[in-house]
RNA sequence: GGAAGCAUAGCUCAGUUGGGAGAGCGUCUGCCUUACAAGCAGAGGGUCGGGGGUUCGAGCCCCUCUGCUUCCACCA
């Protein structure tokens, strides 16, 4: 061991040990019970950032916890193609290089994609094994690789056979940076200052008649082909099927009835355009309206748009306004806020657009995965999270998959270019195969790929191997929880479980543990635009895994989202120092041990000091209480909880106390202290490796009683034997009596080297326990204790601290005045005081008496006794301070 | 327009079956006590956002108000 905590000095080789020895790797043949979590694939443009670093600390928490507690545990990694945002970033890079994507054509591209992949695609794997992962690597995914890709088309093949993909034309959302559809979930909704326009639409049969309209989107009325009022709007009755010159161009346009407006809203009255809006799309399908595309796929006007052709969309509106407002067309402009939808990966203004795109049908798959979650098959940490999901399917509409673009997987449907006979198949067929319906046209393969999520939707089952029937299906399907993020739910959580259902006839997980954000210091989002964004692979650099891993679980509430510290993660570091000196201590005292030493419990346990015996009960009440808490996935509140225990219950009382033992004459003591002290030391690593993996599994080589080769197959939950007198003891006598010498101490300003000499004095019965605990109240407060057979000291020469248990005795001579003497004790005598008249008051509560349970009011009664006896015993003290002076 | 979350010490946050509020950091005091100054010991600091209710008892359950945050949503 190095003389201090550097983690940079044993990190890698500890990760390097655990791959060697295949300690990540799970085996289907195994009959130990299994625990599977598929990791949350990151995308192969990716770099670590504090999300993956927190998704992949809680998953790797809960992989190393089941495997210790003796389960087949399979983690399983990869990574995600992510369709559309790799392929931005490769087009952006091209375009640096000067190589126009068009001219490089599909083909090329996808070997440039796949050169990207091979480049890039391992770094975030490297970094997340920098964080410690215990993944099995050898099982490592990714959503393009061979089996992935058959899954796909297998389950492309299977939907559509059943009717449940089809292809039609849609309005979907289109983004015209990227080119491409949108399904629902990728469009995010921003609010935008914006305007709305009042203009007047003039009347065929009498120009100087109009009906007044509002728009937030003048642009498209060059697509309007209609103007839609309520049926019973009496202002409008009269004009309903009369015709309007539409502005702008020579085109004529009805008026029509439709329910859908509301009479009292704006002015009552609505420019339909079925071929920019969703709801007009709705509208004219009902009135069967001619659609009128304005614009193009990059989000300009089109020739349809006569002078405006060519010009983008937004300023095709600002030249509009004018022109009709110089038409004397334009009544008035409102400012007022509106929702735009942005495209989630560009940010870019989404085109509602009606176009040919493939979809799923999501009414029939959306029942069994409500269900699942409504019957508690699947269930969320936090539970609020399950309104969310269920809302979400609720409201769920069909699942637009097609994608205009080139990396993905291209859609495995074949269409005729005569008839339009359409052929799907998972086998590849020949481009250019003879249409077997009209005979007349070749077969041409839609050029479209799927929707990223696709594949992602059946990742639980598809890195396992299906549509294979595997040994590792059989084996680690379903799945047990998924551990992610609350902003993919509907990404991905919903499409997993009604995929699972679907394909697997079986939920691919049972729980989904959700996680919140990573924040900065100032609570923002990080994001790269904003640059505020936290590298965790510098944080790593500078204060190792561990610290970083430790930072982002303690005191961590499920599912809510956190900030990033400095102050945090420097008491973590602090945290993983505190273990390290902890462990050269235990070493420095076994040392001298022979090699042949007996570490177990059993062989000492006669020999046990009232610490010995005290730390192995808590110790044995905190491995409960970790186990109990990590089983509901309460990371946060066990990494607290391991942190106090080891800070102030192991390190500040235990090791202290040991010392008394150790370093005193009685060897058999003394061994029996290190044989307690290794083995709690041993048990703490235990429990703490999951959260902190390398300093445990580096100290834990080092230290004498391991039992394994590695800390990752240590016995997490050992049977350990409890002393309930002597804990009880241990905290009556030796803490509380500690502590007050030295508060005393403080309050007196006697610095720590000075070892006043104290006397004790107890009742008959408790001298046996006193003689017990002196040495160790000795050390802990740094006094020189001894046992008085009287209560009557002289009160000229010692003053008394008393306590319910044993009244101190402390020469006058060590501390400088009565005066500050008194005042401590009239402090003592207030407390007791109130807590004495607390107690009492609820006992004279009736009600309380009735109601409360007995060991509340036994605990209450108690008090009274205690207090009373205490506030006497000060009285006296008191009383014989004043006499003095 | 729906829905959810948060409001607790100067700061950041824990507090899961309702039984006298905690941690870390910061502040103040004293210490280089032979594992650790990235440390040890001690101190100060909170009518748990406001109001009402249920209960013998509420930070926790119910109602209401205020402030902040987020998600969902096709009102021109």
């Amino acid at each position: 061991m190095n003389k201090t905590y550097e983690p940079k000095t044993f990190e890698k080789d500890i990760y390097a040990f655990w791959q060697e020895n295949k300690l990540f790797n799970a085996y289907n043949k195994s009959d130990k019970p299994s625990f599977t979590m598929v990791m949350p694939p990151p995308n192969i443009t990716g770099q670590l950032h504090m999300g993956h670093a927190l998704n992949n600390t809680l998953q790797d928490i809960l992989a190393r916890y089941k495997r210790m507690m003796g389960h087949e545990t399979l983690w399983l990694p990869g990574t995600d193609h992510a369709s559309i945002a790799t392929e931005v970033k490769i087009t952006e890079e091209l375009t640096a290089n000067g190589i126009d994507k068009k001219q490089l054509g599909r083909e090329g591209f996808l070997v440039k994609a796949f050169e990207w992949n091979d480049k890039y695609g391992n770094r975030i794997v490297e970094q997340l094994q920098q964080l410690g992962s215990s993944c099995d690597w050898d099982r490592k995914a990714f959503t393009m690789d061979e089996n992935c890709s058959k899954a796909v088309l297998e389950a492309f093949e299977i939907l559509y056979n059943k009717g449940l993909i089809y292809r039609g034309e849609r309005m979907i959302s289109w983004c015209s940076e990227c080119l491409t559809a949108l399904s629902d979930a990728e469009v995010e909704h921003q609010e935008n200052d914006g305007s709305l326009w009042y203009i007047k639409y003039p009347l065929v049969e009498d120009a100087y008649k109009y009906i007044m309209v509002a728009t937030t989107r003048p642009e498209t009325i060059l697509g309007d082909t209609a103007v839609a009022v309520n049926p019973t709007d009496k202002r409008y009755k009269s004009l309903i099927g009369k015709m309007i010159a539409l502005p702008l161009t020579n085109r004529q346009i009805p008026i029509i009835a439709d329910d859908y407006v509301d009479a009292k809203f704006g002015t009552g009255a609505v420019k339909i355009t079925p071929s920019h809006d969703p709801n007009d799309f709705e509208i004219g399908s009902r009135h069967s309206l001619e659609r009128i595309e304005v614009m193009d796929n990059r989000g300009k006007m089109n020739e349809k748009a006569g002078d405006y052709s060519g010009l983008d969309r937004f300023i095709a509106r600002k030249k509009m306004v004018e022109d009709l407002n110089s038409l004397g067309l334009l009544e008035k402009i409102e400012t007022r806020n509106n929702n735009v939808g942005v495209c989630y990966r560009c940010k870019t203004i989404v085109e509602p657009r009606v176009s040919l795109q493939w979809f799923v049908k999501m009414t029939e798959l959306v029942k069994p995965a409500t269900e699942a979650v409504k019957k508690g098959d699947i269930k969320f940490s936090p539970k609020r999270f399950e309104k969310i999901y269920l809302h979400w399917l609720n409201n769920i509409k069909d699942w637009c998959i097609s994608r205009q673009l080139w990396w993905g997987h291209r859609i495995p449907a074949y269409i005729c270019d005569k008839c339009g006979f359409t052929v799907v198949s998972k086998e590849q067929i020949t481009e250019g195969a003879k249409c077997i319906k009209c005979s007349n046209g070749i077969l041409i393969q839609d050029p479209d790929v799927l929707d990223t999520w696709f594949s992602s939707a059946l990742w639980p089952f598809s890195t396992l191997g299906w549509p294979n029937k595997t040994a590792d299906l059989a084996k680690f399907y379903p799945g047990d929880v998924l551990v992610t993020g609350y902003d993919i739910i509907f990404f991905w959580v919903a499409r997993m479980v009604f995929s699972g259902l679907k394909f697997m006839k079986a939920k691919p997980f049972s729980t989904v543990l959700i996680h919140g954000l990573v924040r900065d210091e100032k609570g923002q989002k990080m994001s790269k635009s904003a640059g505020n964004g936290i590298d965790p692979l510098e944080i790593i650099d500078k204060y190792g895994a561990d610290a970083f891993r430790f930072s982002l679980t303690l005191g961590i509430a499920t599912g809510a989202d956190q900030r990033f510290l400095s102050e945090k993660i420097d008491s973590c570091r602090n945290f993983m120092n505190k273990i390290y000196n902890a462990g050269k201590f235990v070493l420095v005292a076994t040392e001298s041990l022979d090699k042949d030493f007996d570490f177990t419990l059993e062989a000492h346990s006669k020999h046990f000091s009232i610490a010995d015996k005290w730390i192995l009960t808590k110790l044995a009440e905190v491995q409960k209480q970790v186990s109990k808490a990590l089983d509901k996935f309460e990371t946060g509140q066990v990494a607290s909880l391991l942190y106090d225990f080891t800070w102030d219950t192991f390190c500040d009382w235990y090791i202290e106390s040991s010392k008394v033992t150790i370093n005193g004459t009685d060897i058999q003591k003394a061994n029996a202290t290190r044989a307690v002290l290794a083995f709690v030391y041993r048990q703490i690593l235990t429990l703490l490796h999951p959260f902190v993996p390398y300093i445990t599994e580096y100290i834990y080589q080092e230290i004498p009683n391991k039992t394994t080769n590695s800390i990752m197959t240590a016995n997490y939950n050992a049977k350990i034997k409890s002393y309930k007198k002597e804990t009880n003891n241990y905290e009556a006598v030796i803490i509380k009596l500690v502590n007050s010498l030295r508060q005393f101490r403080a309050n007196e300003k006697i610095p720590p080297n000075n070892h006043f000499e104290v006397l004790f004095y107890s009742h008959p019965n408790g001298e046996k326990l006193i003689k017990e605990a002196m040495p160790f109240i000795s050390k802990l407060a740094s006094v020189k204790g001894a046992f008085s057979t009287t209560s009557s000291l002289d009160s000229q020469k010692y003053i008394q601290i008393v306590d319910v248990f044993a009244t101190m005795f402390i020469p006058k001579s060590a501390i400088k005045n009565d005066a500050e003497e008194l005042e401590r004790l009239k402090k003592e005598f207030v407390y007791a005081q109130k807590e004495l008249i607390l107690a009492e008051n609820k006992l004279k509560n009736e009600g309380f008496v009735a109601k409360a349970p007995k060991a509340l009011l036994e605990l209450e009664q108690a008090k009274i006794e205690k207090y009373t006896a205490l506030r006497d015993k000060i009285l006296d003290a008191i009383g014989q301070l004043e006499v003095n002076k």
